[in-house]
DNA sequence: TTTCTTCTCCCCCGTTTTCGCTATTTGAAT
DNA sequence: ATTCAAATAGCGAAAACGGGGGAGAAGAAA
């Protein structure tokens, strides 16, 4: 039997879940809880294979929970169920190390299948979900290179130690230029960056990766 | 009608599913072909909704060839289906801009239910798969998250100003406070950060995710 | 009540940056 | 041989920034 324990704020749709695991072949509910607040105790005296954790719960929040599971009981698999679609939620949830994300609109037997797949070693995920997270993914880890803003090397070593948080002068000791040359780079990059100050691009080449 | 086009190199499993499509309400085979070498020109000629793209295939590979697809037709939708289960596959996919990823595994319905997500804008995928793109995701974009610069509310809202270009001008217009105040509130920031220049806390900003 | 933090604002002063414009040298390409 | 891009360097003025100090109001905490 896999114990799966339920943290939901809402009344009836913990209630409904609870009898919905009972009816369940192979699940057992070994707790149903409104709240975190007495969490890891409660795990810790009765644990369980599954838990199953809403996102938005008055106190401790379902991936402060989340990661505060993972951190404590590492074999233990969480299923995040969320009523909402948001990416802060998605990202936040899969960095605190959920096993799955489901929205609250699943059907019962989705459900079921859902926590069969946990069981399995499988991330279930609603595929809106799913749509959400690789686009994240896209975002986050794509290699950018769309954007090409023509810098020379020296432009960009420049541009590099700008970054690293350097001055004029710094640069120009470290590169055995004069400070004025230095500035003349640094117009240069601001024009074909269309920036107009040391934050901005930096903030730009960090967040396209030209550094 | 949804249009669907093949490529995957099996002849056995080609076959199997155009004759599924046929069956299957709303879907609609408009090509099966066993590689992608003329594949801009077949789907420029003969466009579809989704294409249903196997990985290992002679010629062209399977993501080389979505990255394709995806340049020259950014409104069709591209399903991986592969038999194997390799993280550089998945991470790969992703990037070139999947909309979804199934193992071959899967049953006939279940490739029904998969093209009908992608169709209504979700990325369906084998719960298997999900695991490792969740686990891909944690390790490459989770980056420490440990440090914490004990920022007030007030001064996150500045300093993401700040990230965004903002100059002090602008930050108080923006914010309705004088520029000294702003100025007070970076000098905080600075301190807490231990910088002391603008292009510093940005880059810190930036790599330790504060905002 | 007193203390502490946060947010707010002000002053002074020196440094740094940004933006004009100009100009020389060097090496590569035509 | 000429043209061109890139790297180098300079000057001057206006704007922005950084560091030092102090200080009041609001609100939370002790």
């Amino acid at each position: 039997m896999t114990r799966i324990t339920i943290f939901e704020d809402n009344n009836h749709l913990r209630n409904t879940l609870q009898v919905l695991l009972e009816s369940a072949d192979g699940f057992y509910c070994n707790g149903a809880y409104a709240n975190c607040n007495d969490m890891l105790e409660l795990l810790e005296e009765n644990p369980c294979d599954i838990v199953l954790m809403d996102i938005e719960m008055p106190g401790l929040n379902g991936i402060e929970a989340t990661k505060l599971i993972r951190q404590h009981f590492p074999g233990m698999h969480v299923l995040i169920q969320t009523a909402f679609f948001d990416d802060s939620y998605i990202f936040n949830a899969i960095c605190a190390g959920a096993s799955g994300y489901i929205l609250k609109t699943t059907s019962p037997s989705g459900y079921i299948d859902a926590l069969r797949e946990v069981e399995s070693g499988g991330s279930p995920m609603t595929p809106g979900i799913a749509r959400r997270m690789l686009e994240l993914f896209r975002v986050n880890l794509q290699p950018a290179a769309t954007t090409n803003y023509q810098l020379t090397a020296r432009e960009k070593e420049i541009l590099q130690m700008l970054v690293n948080g350097k001055s004029y002068k710094m640069i120009a000791a470290e590169s055995n230029i004069a400070t004025d040359t230095v500035k003349s780079h640094i117009r240069n990059i601001y024009a074909k960056l269309h920036v107009n100050s040391g934050t901005e691009a930096v903030s730009k080449a960090i967040r396209d990766r030209i550094v």
